[in-house]
DNA sequence: ATTTCGCACTCTATACCAGAGAGTGCTGAA
DNA sequence: TTCAGCACTCTCTGGTATAGAGTGCGAAAT
């Protein structure tokens, strides 16, 4: 002990041997004991051996053990050193690679390629998928056409980005005709296709203003659907920006079997915020990036891992994905499927793009 | 017991005990024994006789006891003839009344009131909430409009049933102009506007065969439009047809805090095929309809009852709504709250239609 | 004839105890 | 430096005893 406890690096040996005892840890989920490493790990060494080391560890906060007669397990700071120091991650087999490929095929549109992407890391993992749409900060208006319905309604289709379509009812003070609405919406393509959402939000009524001169009876019209449309959108929370999928995986995880914990964990999941933020973390990270238990921040996470990588096209971050296990899991495995699967969605929404 | 064995009916006195027995064990949850309701129950017998009484109606079927020395509990049948005959429903007080009017605002569109709608039945019942969103099985063709996107990808959308739009991303063999485009969508309008999606799907190229002399230029391209578009629309399985609202409520229900038998339900929530199966049953009903445990014929709802009621506009059942929870629920509370949000969601559909 | 009392009986839940098993830390010898 | 030995700690399991709740039934009371 006072060895280690005065060199702030640790042997060789301690580490092979932390490996190992987390590698069976992850297997088994029992805590380890020194007479099962012995056995296990190909070094041969004695049960009070590998105490001694396992003691070390225990001073280093890599290991902790629920009590006195029952093994050792890893401490999330034990994670971190095992995913970022120890852990070789494992190749995909083509089978896995397969799979990923066909669930993303380009030809998808994009609401369901995200829906795919959730489900599909939820569903080759064991785990539970999250996909973070993108964000819409640099949203630009491509086009903006108005349906008259029935009732002083008119439909608004605001198509977004090359990809995104909004629709929203607004309700007018007359009704509209067909012919009346075309020529607003041309009026009003006009000038703002191409422009971001929110420019155009904000500057709308003056825009309209400067060239009042002109046509002044599409101008009315166009000024109160333009009103009407923006207003709506100020207005309206988008609440969805993530895809979760089997989030009911979760409930075979032993360490989370309680009830309770599973109920705090679900509602994080529907109020989407926290996890939001955590991902938002995650964006401007370079590759994968994980996410060990307490490290999160959130309590609801304490025994979680969420192990997440960004998506991009164009060298262009779009968003985040990933998926959420106990600390736990499989990291070799779910590593590479994490880091895969983001590549191959970054280049899916790059060819449908 | 000869007695009660040979008439087939139950005495005033019996009901009125079944009765203080079944809402005294949907308050506590626990089996209620003869002292219990002895006391509880105005009419003053002595537990003796009372457990004459509910060995009577065990005999019937109505009640069990799940051991020798536990007390009764309600059986499936015995909730039937409670929420039939014997249950007094409460009005709704004016502040609830409010709450749902308020949540189910016409204003808004047809998407997120049906998204309210599933939320506020969880929220108030604190029990999970579902709806059916409506068929479409006759669905007319509105408006269609084509935008053109970078790539050979032109972006359909339709305006369906004066109020759902859909949009899809066809690949088209080569680059159009918005001007073509506009072409083919009005050509197309004139044509198939008011019509039935499925005539349309079925017709599209035979009715354009048909008018081929004219203008053959927008011809073409509108015919090929029109195929890409509806050979999507063939290939696309609406998977969506509920809205889950608050299943994690569930899982605060003592009957259910089993995690195993919570993962089964919230599978079968996510699948849907069942649960959408045995709303369908209740499409037909006049008005609230019940499923008490197993009487729904799915064994993952053994504990549970559905309590639903169809929802319509102008007289026409547009879909079915209704709330998840234990056997044991406050019907008296639950039935009027599933009754009021329908016939509300009716009149917010006309309104906003 | 119905209701009630008394009593024996059944079943569950809880606490307590003992013993087995797993694992540790420490000491002293190799 | 490693390791065998040993005392110690803690959990888990199974058994037993006990209290409590509730029943069913026969006999007495109304």
């Amino acid at each position: 002990m006072t060895k280690s406890a005065n060199s702030s690096q640790l042997s060789e040996r301690s580490l092979y041997l932390f490996k190992a005892l987390v590698e069976h840890f992850i297997q088994d989920g029992a805590p380890v004991g020194s007479r099962t490493l012995s056995k296990d790990s190909s070094l041969n060494l004695s049960p009070a051996t590998i105490r001694n080391v396992m003691a070390d560890l225990e001073d280093f906060g890599l290991l902790d053990s629920p009590h006195t007669s029952a093994g050792r397990v890893p401490t999330a700071k034990g994670y971190r050193l095992f995913v970022d120091s120890l852990l070789r991650v494992k190749d995909l087999n083509s089978f896995e690679v397969e799979k990923i490929a066909k669930e993303l095929d380009p030809e998808n549109d994009f609401q369901s390629l995200m829906q795919r992407t959730s489900s599909m890391l939820s569903d080759i993992t064991q785990l539970a998928g999250v996909v973070m749409l993108p964000k819409n900060e640099k949203s630009t208006l491509q086009h903006m056409e108005f349906v008259a319905l029935s009732g002083n309604r008119v439909l608004v289709i605001l198509v977004v980005n090359d990809r995104e379509v909004q629709n929203r009812i607004i309700h007018t003070s007359r009704a509209y005709s067909a012919s009346e609405l075309q020529e607003a919406s041309n009026y009003l393509n006009d000038i703002f296709v191409g422009r971001d959402l929110n420019f155009v939000r904000n500057n709308i009524l003056d825009e309209l203003e400067k060239t009042k001169e002109q046509l002044s009876h599409s101008m009315q019209t166009a000024m109160e659907m333009a009103q009407l449309a923006f207003d709506y959108e100020k207005s309206k929370i988008n609440n969805d920006e993530l895809l979760f999928s089997g989030e009911t995986n979760l409930m075979d995880v032993a360490e989370l079997c309680e009830v309770e914990k599973l109920k705090k964990l679900f509602n994080t999941f529907n109020q989407q915020r926290d996890i939001l933020h955590l991902l938002e973390q995650a964006i401007g990270a370079d590759g994968i990036q994980i996410f060990i238990g307490e490290e999160s921040g959130h309590d609801v996470l304490d025994n979680c891992s969420v192990v997440t990588s960004p998506y991009e096209v164009d060298g262009k971050i779009l968003g985040v994905l990933g998926v959420i296990g106990p600390t736990r899991m499989h990291y070799e495995r779910v590593i590479p499927i994490v880091d895969v699967t983001a590549k191959m969605l970054g280049s899916a929404l790059n060819q449908n793009n």
